[in-house]
DNA sequence: AATTAGACTGAAATACAGAATTGGTCGAAT
DNA sequence: ATTCGACCAATTCTGTATTTCAGTCTAATT
């Protein structure tokens, strides 16, 4: 990617982390970039495709992240809680970043459904093909893939809320021990 | 409770569901109720009472539906299982009738969370009593009953999302099979 | 041709004053 | 004890004047 765009982006997430997109104005990033600007939008479309670039650069990020953490991980069971922890981890850093932006008025941008619906189809395969692969390996009993990754992510949506409250442990024992009974639950008998 | 009362209790109550409670004015309940304004504060010590009255009301409904639900099943997986069901089509049935209440704004009403916390609670104790019931019979195997009530808890949560959206007959397919994975995490193996 | 910038525009947000609405009170009537 | 109309203060609404800001245009610069 070009320095100027990377510039304006960097610009960018650190005014709209501070102030939210809204209160953002171009001006303000073109003033700290150091640039007219006019000249930005050379290189963007308008000011949401300033944010969707963020959005996408991040989920990409994340998505990678996972991904990662998954590989690192051996047993099926332990790949899924890497994934859960990493998870957990990233959104709440994520939260911690973002203080100001109030999910409330992001939905007013489509992008950020778009990149919830890719999210959400990036979990459900993911979480899948782990489930898979543990009937596979004869590690879970085998049974209906989609029910078992739904209570999964309801699971995770749940521990979501209290990420903002709750202490790190707590949710990481509380997530341990949550998934050990849907485990529990899948599991081939001895 | 007094006849008046109750005329006034039923007025407000209907007119709450057709605009909210915001747009819904003392003046209109009065005239609908066929009474002074005034005479509403000879029952009602302000608008916000005869609201939280109302909550109150339904709420103390709601918990009466419930228990009976579970009076009615006789092991403790169906007990956990009807009360799942009655508390959807329930809280489905609430959606419906309350359609212009948006949650947003109830929320700056403080009995909304005093409402909120007691049904936490009494959720909470419920399905403690259950799982404790299922582990005195045999049934469930001695566990974290925190844990696992947290994990029905936060099932339940992520259903009630889709509430508005799914049919009921999936809900209640999707619910019967998550708790069917929960159960033979936690039921005594044979 | 690719890039940059300053001036400009129209639409939307904001600020504000005056008017209307509405939750709640009071004293009189029953 | 109960009901009510008149009234009040505060909030909300409404129309308008003002400002802000995303985005454009044109000309200059590399």
């Amino acid at each position: 990617m070009n320095e100027k765009k990377k510039r304006i982006i960097a610009t960018a997430k650190e005014l709209i982390a501070l102030y939210g997109f809204k209160k953002t104005t171009m001006d303000e990033i073109a003033a700290k970039a150091r640039m007219g600007k006019s000249s930005m939008y050379y290189y963007f479309k308008n000011k949401e495709d300033i944010f969707a670039e963020i959005v996408r650069i991040d989920s990409d990020l994340f998505r990678q992240k996972l991904n990662d953490a998954i590989q690192k991980a051996y047993s099926p069971q332990d790949k899924i809680m890497q994934y859960i922890r990493t998870r957990m981890l990233h959104l709440k850093e994520l939260s911690n970043y973002y203080k100001t932006l109030t999910n409330e008025y992001l939905d007013h941008y489509f992008f950020i459904e778009q990149v919830r619906g890719d999210f959400y189809n990036f979990e459900n395969n993911t979480l899948s093909t782990l489930i898979n692969e543990g009937i596979q390996q004869n590690v879970f009993t085998p049974c209906d893939v989609d029910v078992v990754v739904h209570l999964i992510a309801i699971a995770i949506k749940g521990l979501e809320y209290p990420l903002f409250i709750q202490k790190e442990q707590d949710l990481e024992r509380d997530s341990k021990q949550m998934m050990e009974i849907i485990f529990k639950g899948i599991e081939v008998r001895a």
